[in-house]
DNA sequence: TTATAAACTACATACTATAATTAGCATATT
DNA sequence: AATATGCTAATTATAGTATGTAGTTTATAA
């Protein structure tokens, strides 16, 4: 995997609201019902993650998927 | 892969904006250099999409990101 | 201050599950 | 007829799971 821009943008956006609500990443990947490293790689934009996981993060993060994703 | 319901809103929503456009699945393929079966799995809802491929779609059709995911 | 322990994160693998690519044929739609 | 889509199935690429170790940060004791 090649970063790219978007999985970037996507990963600061994870750690900046999972810091904001006082979380580490292991209390993260439980609330999410994922691997402690696998959110390690996703703010570190190493893995292109699927919608379902995007969905779980957001409930976890309990924001929008949309708040997730910066455009424009 | 059994259906969820956010991948199957999306699915929706990829044929919505496709036929606004007038494109066929064919043509939506070329665009986002993806394949054509591909696209049909998406849009029934059969494959868990992953970012960097939801980034192509909606670039090929034009939208934001967000406007091919409905949330409350 | 210094050191030291504890919690957290980065990173390197390796493995398993499944996303993504492709071809072929059937059915539907015009 | 021609064009578009659905669907099966097989292969390849990679997402997702997991373990271990090293380095970082943060708090607390000396």
């Amino acid at each position: 995997m090649n970063k790219s821009d978007i999985l970037e943008k996507f990963g600061e956006k994870i750690k900046e609201y999972r810091k904001q609500k006082g979380f580490s990443q292991e209390q993260l990947a439980e609330k999410a019902n994922l691997h402690r490293t696998y959110i390690g790689m996703i703010e570190r934009a190493e893995k292109n993650i699927t919608l379902l996981n995007i969905e779980k993060i957001a409930n976890a993060l309990d924001v929008k998927i949309t708040d997730l994703i910066n455009q424009q």
